[in-house]
DNA sequence: GCTATCTTTGGAACCGGTTCCAAAATAAAA
DNA sequence: TTTTATTTTGGAACCGGTTCCAAAGATAGC
């Protein structure tokens, strides 16, 4: 008596397809047009009883309409892509989180991409989206040697998160990383240092690493009296980066110097280094880093906090405008940093617990 | 001269629709088959020259199949879905990590839902990702409440990590939690601790939290000289977190006490606490937690470091053998824990830098 | 040289939906 | 009541691939 096949799991074990379209239509005496149409929600188009029909057995047979060949002819598939530098920094995983929530609301579902900040994997990943018909792009990437067309030719919408990418002109959202900068490089001569170095991963050409670094430096430019050093470390060379610093310091003596870290996984690498050279805070030297994270109070470290979850969550508003078939030339929303300050740079007096 | 539609994108901006086969199987002069063919690699069954042409069609259009297409016939879509309870916990970024790279190896994409420990978003999201027929789901939900019919009626291979969930048996890859919560248990007594409280969130029936309380009161229970208490906390409520500490530590007058956290946010919770309280490290109360963080060392906290990487890459190897058809009673793998020692429970000698 | 066998090739149906358009049914106007 | 306008309904083509099967071409065997 069963069809040969049918969400009921028979007794076989057969691999059980599910409930087709075709299967609700016949099972309720009506075309496949009219169900499409009930479940497209063109509602005031169907008689009332045929309505019924189809919400029964709808219910009664649990379909489920297949998104693939949904979005084939439809073109509207609700997958938004989103390709993220690495996955082992918290601020990526901070601004996944904001977006995933966006998506959900608005009933798109998220692909993910890692590429670990390799060019390879992130064209590949690029690619992959592609083939999967997905209706926008949410990118963060390292963004060096990006091919302009592997973007452009994807035609369309592209939100960039963060990172800007050379020789591209799209929406982007992200910290305001020259003030971010300014801001935490004032906040440290307010506090007394008149040596800092500004210190961030070796990767060249990231927009926002690079904007930081201009906020620091025009703000060290309006204060003579103090000097001021961008370096290049490289987070796994755990030897390198104590000689690196502590030749800052031998430069520096006599001077109070503070470091400045260009996000939370330095901000973390430089702590470890503070504490295997057993320099004290903010006696011996000042840190600030920039993210927030979940152990900065319990280090007692000063961040510039970024609004990561609301990061994620506009680039995902700014992908549904420009689905929506907002043409607008593309804009950027950069939002403020805010100081954090902690025990890393203030005063030297013994440390309290005081975190807000 | 230009067709409507073409990669080349038009100068009056048209949607700009991406390349079809039967784009690719015309300019080649050759029929869809024999393209299909191509991509799909029965290469032995064209000729030559057929061969070439499709080659040579295929990179100057740069041609790339849809994969949504191509999924609604063949009923490989080359998607893994991934339910994920909470994205803010480090241990899930963790497994995620593994399972990606593991997905990207063998030309799989990850389809990503987080659910907040929400019931309705997670049936919501086994939905969703039913919907665009994922060929397996990897989930790590809080498994409460979950109906099991939610899950089987998926008729897809499934792999849990790290939680069972009641009354389903599927593949099951995490922590051998009773091992590591001896083991954890074990080593605050061995170092002289006799009073020793297992802290976890308050969500019930969470199989993971509940093995490593077993493999606690086991040991417990082997030396009757010590005491022990199992406490809920809630993570939000930092005035409760102070006075349960508080109390139990009155309680405990006389004794050394330790605290056991059961994940790694606990563990950051509880850090903070004791900084609040102004109680040191080991000295007046031990801290031992679940999950190697990147703040650990920093903070000088011992800890049992979970093979997260693997975890979440077995789940990938897991379902891929089930994929390829494996029907062996369902499996679990139990990767051991580590127990990495450092200042939180160690002697109250002099903090030293000494991490490994 | 002609039939039998094996290899290439393409036509057409199909996957599970959506959508155009015409047919059927109903309501309104004449 | 007949004609016309309006609303419901379903047939069939289509989205971009895959796959069954038969036709065409090549090779071998007699």
């Amino acid at each position: 008596m069963d069809s040969v096949r049918g969400s009921k799991k028979t007794v076989t074990g057969e691999p059980a397809r599910p409930v087709t379209i075709a299967q609700v239509a016949r099972e309720a005496g009506v075309s496949k047009t009219s169900v499409s149409r009930f479940l497209g929600g063109e509602l005031d188009a169907l008689s009332d009883s045929i309505r019924q029909q189809i919400a029964s057995t709808i219910a009664r047979l649990g379909y489920q309409p297949n998104q693939m060949a949904r979005g084939l002819k439809r073109g509207r598939t609700r997958l938004i892509g989103m390709v993220v530098a690495d996955m082992l920094n918290p601020y990526t995983v901070a601004v996944l989180q904001g977006v995933e929530a966006a998506c959900q609301q608005h009933g798109y579902t998220l692909i993910l991409c890692n590429t670990g900040n390799d060019e390879q994997r992130e064209r590949q990943s690029l690619a992959a989206l592609r083939s999967y018909s997905v209706e926008g792009l949410i990118v963060n990437t390292q963004g060096r040697n990006i091919q302009s067309s592997d973007l452009q030719q994807a035609e369309m919408p592209i939100v960039l998160v963060d990172r800007r990418i050379e020789g591209v002109d799209f929406d982007l959202v992200g910290l305001d990383n020259v003030q971010a900068g300014r801001l935490a490089t004032a906040h440290l001569i307010a506090q007394g240092f008149d040596a800092i170095a500004f210190i961030a991963p070796p990767l060249t050409g990231v927009s926002s690493r690079l904007m930081r670094a201009d906020g620091f430096q025009a703000v060290m430019a309006e204060h003579p009296g103090c000097v001021g050093a961008v370096l290049a470390v490289d987070l796994d060379d755990r030897p390198a980066i104590d000689a690196q610093v502590r030749l800052c310091l031998a430069q520096w003596r006599g001077r109070r110097v503070a470091l400045l870290a260009s996000n939370g996984m330095v901000a973390l690498e430089l702590a470890l280094m503070l504490q295997r050279l057993e320099l004290r805070m903010p006696q011996d030297v000042g840190l600030l880093g920039f993210d927030e994270l979940p152990w900065s109070p319990l280090a007692g470290l000063s961040t510039i906090e970024q609004q990561t979850y609301e990061i994620g969550f506009s680039a995902m508003t700014c992908m549904l405008s420009r689905l929506q078939g907002d043409q607008c030339p593309p804009r950027e929303v950069l939002l403020p940093g805010k100081l954090i300050v902690r025990n890393s740079t203030q005063g030297g007096e013994v440390r309290k617990g005081g975190d807000a």
